[in-house]
DNA sequence: CGAACTTCCCAAAGCGCTTTGAATGCCTCA
DNA sequence: TGAGGCATTCAAAGCGCTTTGGGAAGTTCG
């Protein structure tokens, strides 16, 4: 069903339909009832090619995925983040297009994005503290959000981000707190800005109680479960080991707990654990208590957020265009005070 | 840089610059090489929705991500279901495009992508024992591969599917053969046809070897960490307990061991356990000793598989539509002989 | 040498929609 | 009564591409 045949068969232009479906003023009520009448009974919906055509409008979003080329790694966040981008999205009639690339070509999917013309707007993932992406995007026009900051940007963009540093300082300060001095920090990798922000928190924190930090425990890679284990062995198998570690994600820390366990030691009273906690829908943090003490932000909620922002600088508002989201501190099983050895 | 502006520079008709750029024969080699050579020049690439709207071809695969409106749960092999279909969809030449939508208005969305003519064809997850969408799609005339099966379904459909009754029958066995009589099986919602299948599978195996199933010992529900955890809590708190538990996914494994640690149990010395394992790229199952014996199928290689399937039965191929994968059986440290109580 | 092909290129139509500019009919008011 | 205004509607152009149907050269061959 076309818009001609749909005009047609009701006797008249497809001017006016169109303009009926389209909310226009040039058009009087009553046919108006009749073409929306007719569109719903023999089911017509404008076809999204033309109209994009006309209109010079894609109604759609790009989002480009990386795969880490190294590990073949999909960044386990990303489910949620597009779920609630997604929401969004559909509410404002936008479709979500993706596309998959090696993290190598990850400039050309853009490139593409652009000169395809097909979306009206990009998210970006997982900056690095110089990415090289932002003045790319600043060049080619396209509207963006960011998922996260890259510190070394010189050029203004819009973003949404959780405040890194300061939930890694929150969460270094309870363990000093309990009594923890020797606390080990297993980070994602380093040229990420957010791991970067982690780490400065992490080491604020320690400086500001007079806490010097020490290189020997601190490690960065992928957030893997099979790293958490590895590296938590390793850990543990020192004679002066860490009494805390802080984790940067709670797949991590589902390997750290595997590690500690299999020495026959117990979470939380033997080694605590404070992880970050993406509160992602299929690994919620326990259900009354929450088995792991962590910074806890919702990557779906940032996912809402950075969609909304994207569609607010497509249709020309000027709302803001920076959102710093706080983590928030939850206590849980994993935590307790430093036994003295 | 339009097609029009490209011709004007080349001094050629759009008609020819467009048929050397699409590779037909009625263009001598001299001049496709100069268009080729000017196109990248300046960085010419059609316009992805005037193409679509001239070849009636939108060059777009649609998924839809069902989220479950009661948990608000996104499905976490999705990703990388995902990332194995884009894959195949860019090196093809196709777009993915992702509407997200609470499970409620599934039909709706599959209703718009087929009116709005925005998708060439549509991949199906998760389906139920007797899922409508597949007479519906029938219906629509939208190609469509099923990520799983429907087992009552009774026209036919295209598919991609692991061996789940196979993986489970045998996964039974081996817990059978160590000694085990007293096996739990923790499954997905059992509306889903995967489930249905894994616990059929589970059946006929203790059915064979004259064992007789226990409902007492079968449940079935989301595939949580927590549900994981608190199910087998409630299991090892009876006085009959369990030597063996046989889980759906590595997630809900994850949640087992929690909870046998806890007890102060040892898996695979106090209690075994086999899990199905997605081979989840941000979950990989151990480096060397595979942590959990498991049933494993990468769901990222049935991506690739559908995908394949799928534009293959766009471009009219007749090439298989039914793929049955198996899933091989790995042998990790969560399995044991029985131990006499 | 001229007919019959080839080879290579082009003009124009058309994909299904939106949007501009104009036309029609009716009403109002001096 | 006729100019001007308003409410409705429509014809046609245009979005950027592909594709059909020629057409003008250059080749081949009887």
């Amino acid at each position: 069903m076309t818009l001609k045949e749909l005009s047609d068969l009701l006797g008249l232009s497809p001017t006016t339909v169109s303009r009926a479906l389209n909310g226009y003023p040039e058009v009087s009520e009553a046919t108006r009832k009749k073409v929306a009448a007719a569109a719903r009974a023999h089911g017509y919906a404008p076809n999204t090619r033309a109209r994009a055509l006309a209109t010079g409008r894609a109604m759609a979003i790009g989002h480009v995925i990386p795969i880490s080329a190294k590990h073949e790694m999909v960044n386990p966040i990303f489910a949620d983040f597009t779920a609630g981008a997604g929401e969004v999205y559909s509410r404002n009639g936008y479709d979500m297009l993706m596309s998959v690339v090696s993290d190598d070509d990850e400039e050309q999917a853009y490139r593409s994005f652009a000169t395809k013309r097909n979306v009206d707007g990009l998210i970006i993932h997982a900056p690095s503290l110089n990415d090289q992406r932002i003045p790319f995007l600043n060049d080619l026009g396209l509207p963006y959000v960011v998922h996260g900051r890259s510190s070394n940007a010189t050029a203004p963009y819009a973003w949404v981000d959780v405040n890194n540093t300061r939930a890694f300082q929150r969460a270094t300060e309870l363990l000093l707190d309990l009594g923890h001095r020797r606390i080990a920090l297993l980070n994602g990798l380093e040229h990420m800005d957010f791991a970067a922000r982690r780490r400065a928190g992490y080491e604020a924190a320690l400086a500001a109680r007079g806490v010097t930090p020490d290189p020997s425990l601190m490690f960065s890679g992928e957030m893997t479960e099979a790293q958490g284990h590895d590296l938590t062995r390793t850990l543990l198998a020192r004679p002066d080991r860490p009494t805390a570690i802080l984790v940067s994600s709670m797949i991590m820390a589902i390997g750290v707990r595997r590690g500690i366990e299999e020495l026959g030691l117990t979470l939380g009273r033997d080694v605590s654990l404070i992880t970050y906690d993406d509160d992602l829908s299929y690994f919620r943090n326990g259900s009354d208590i929450p088995v792991y003490t962590a910074t806890r932000s919702s990557v779906r909620e940032a996912g809402r957020r950075a969609a909304q922002m994207l569609i607010d600088i497509i249709n020309g508002k000027d709302s803001p265009t920076e959102l710093l989201l706080e983590a928030e501190l939850t206590l849980g099983m994993s935590t307790g005070p430093a036994r003295r050895d």
